[in-house]
DNA sequence: AAAACTGCCAACCGCCTCCCC
DNA sequence: CGGGGAGGCGGTTGGCAGTTT
């Protein structure tokens, strides 16, 4: 790398480095008049010195419309630990479930949270890990009353709203099948980096506000629309 | 007050997959 | 069917700003 400042021109002629808000107009032009997608074209028809792949992250991660800049909420920081458990570092299908959210935000937002506490030793991760299965666990647990129960309110819509969040994307379920949180493989690896205390501190946070509460379990309180916007997966 | 540390974030790289020819 | 290009993804880097020592 020629140097963070340094970098203006890299080999084959493509610019690097801090996006300037010219080419950031440049870039916006050129999708509102072609669209997304075609990104290796961007620099023929705008004259945008940037490559395809460049041109393409600029866009997902900060151009595009309707993203949300800013703190996590509780509500996403638990999302994030709960399908993060599931799944991984699959940071864009987690960012599925988080509107607004990049996946690289969340990656970011996960490193600087959770990987920083270091690796536990092997007795310790079965021993972290296994806060997160009682949560999950607690989480089904609460479905399946939910399910069972006999309210008056709409059930449709909170099966609707927990089978969205409980249940992974197709093709995160081809992978790992059913969510299976016993220890496994090299991809699951950072997981103990959870600890058990960020997950109680978040909950407890959660908890506290009456966040979670009000925000999950009463379908028919006033955050329904915005759990509805917020879970439903933007593919 | 200044140096060291830490957190955050934008952007790059390399690998993989998909699709078209 | 296979090769190559494009896009997608996860990992990593490095600068900046805020905080701590």
């Amino acid at each position: 790398m020629d140097g963070m400042m340094g970098w203006r021109v890299a080999d084959e002629g493509w610019r690097k480095g801090p996006w300037t808000p010219a080419e950031d107009k440049l870039l916006m032009e050129y999708v509102a008049l072609h669209g997304e997608g075609r990104w290796s074209s961007v620099a023929g028809c705008s004259g945008l010195k940037r490559n395809g792949k460049s041109c393409r992250l600029r866009w997902v991660n900060y151009l595009r419309p309707g993203l949300k800049k800013g703190q996590l909420s509780p509500q996403e920081e638990g999302i994030i630990i709960e399908l993060h458990a599931l799944w991984g570092n699959k940071w864009s299908t987690i960012a599925r479930y988080l509107p607004g959210r990049t996946d690289n935000e969340i990656k970011n937002y996960w490193r600087t949270h959770f990987k920083k506490k270091g690796k536990p030793s092997h007795n310790e991760k079965k021993q972290k890990y296994e806060p997160q299965l009682s949560y999950y666990n607690q989480y089904h647990n609460v479905q399946e009353s939910m399910n069972n129960s006999t309210t008056s309110s709409d059930q449709s819509e909170v099966h609707n709203y927990t089978g969205m969040m409980i249940e992974p994307p197709q093709a995160a379920l081809q992978e790992t099948s059913t969510p299976d949180l016993t220890w496994h493989g090299s991809q699951q690896q950072q997981n103990p980096c959870v600890m058990a205390q960020d997950v109680a501190r978040w909950w407890d946070t959660v908890a506290e506000d009456n966040l979670w509460s009000g925000f999950m379990w009463n379908p028919d309180h006033d955050h329904q629309a915005v759990m509805e916007q917020s879970f439903s997966p933007c593919f």
